[in-house]
DNA sequence: TCCTCCCTGTTC
DNA sequence: GAACAGGGAGGA
């Protein structure tokens, strides 16, 4: 157990953390229909969302996520119906379900009141203290509007290096290249400092001077880390660790995240903190290049 | 392609 | 009370 003034760092949800909401909220929420929507903050919806009174008698038939996007699917009587309310948690997105009348908290976004198939109602909350978080009801076709999700990259777990090579043509520094969602899905700052930190890729190093040994190197690293991290239930999410246990213990695994000015886990020395891209950067000047 | 902004809780 | 955390939009 992290000390408390550290677990707020460790709490961002990138692919692992969203992968993890998914399969934690599949066993409650599945086969649930929604009987109604109270959203507490209109911003909150994306303007290219369907209004939330559609979702009424629509029932969640799979929990999945694309990305960092995480999506319910609605079983849906025609094709211009909504069948996908997705989220996008951003930086302090929570979703989670309440089987009691709880009360909405100061950060509550949207309420979402649903029945169970024994009749059962059933909360879920989304909750957002930043209010960077969005939520999107859309379907297939309606999806092709939203740039974001036209240009989404592929998913890394099933990516192969071939594929991966020629995203990373003409684009400089490499960390700035695995953050861009266009290029691969999911992928934010911790899992991208780790990712690199393992394949021994200098972060600003130009993407496009790899050799295919080493975009080999850098996938299996990123598939490794976030494999690791999925297997851990991610990276600590507060909301679900009292929810269900699933405590989320991968921040106990991180080599150089948050780490700058301490030692290096592989060689000893001093690991440095840089900005890449406006983002805080940990990296080792040795064991990396 | 890079930088700034959005936003709030927490720490220094 | 300033600095910092960061994903993505939008502007330079």
């Amino acid at each position: 157990m992290l000390p408390r003034r550290d677990c707020w760092k460790f709490i961002v949800p990138e692919l692992p953390e969203v992968e993890t909401v998914a399969r934690s909220l599949y066993p409650h929420i599945h086969g649930c229909v929604f009987a109604s929507a109270e959203l507490l903050r209109a911003q909150s919806l994306h303007p290219l969302s369907f209004s939330l009174d559609l979702l009424k008698d629509k029932k969640i038939i799979d929990v999945t996520r694309r990305g960092k996007l995480l999506i319910l699917n609605l079983d849906a009587r025609e094709n211009s119906d909504v069948s996908m309310l997705i989220f996008h948690l951003r930086m302090t997105g929570r979703l989670f379900t309440a089987s009691a009348n709880r009360e909405q908290g100061k950060h509550t976004r949207c309420k979402f009141n649903l029945l169970k198939e024994s009749g059962e109602p059933l909360q879920l909350f989304f909750d957002d203290a930043r209010t960077f978080g969005q939520i999107l009801a859309s379907n297939p076709a309606r999806l092709q509007d939203w740039e974001f999700w036209r240009e989404l990259g592929p998913e890394p777990l099933t990516l192969q290096p071939e594929e991966l090579a020629p995203r990373l043509k003409g684009k400089r520094a490499l960390k700035t290249a695995l953050l861009d969602q266009k290029v691969i899905a999911g992928i934010g700052n911790i899992y991208a400092d780790e990712s690199l930190f393992m394949a021994g890729l200098l972060p600003d190093r130009p993407a496009d001077s790899l050799k295919d040994s080493e975009v080999e190197k850098l996938l299996k690293a990123v598939q490794h880390i976030l494999n690791l991290s999925i297997s851990q239930c991610g990276s600590s999410i507060r909301d679900y660790r009292d929810a269900d246990g699933n405590a989320g213990s991968f921040q106990n695994s991180f080599s150089v995240y948050g780490k700058g000015g301490q030692n290096c886990p592989k060689c000893g020395n001093i690991l440095q903190k840089t900005r890449l891209g406006g983002r805080a950067t940990v990296f080792c000047p040795v064991c990396q290049k």
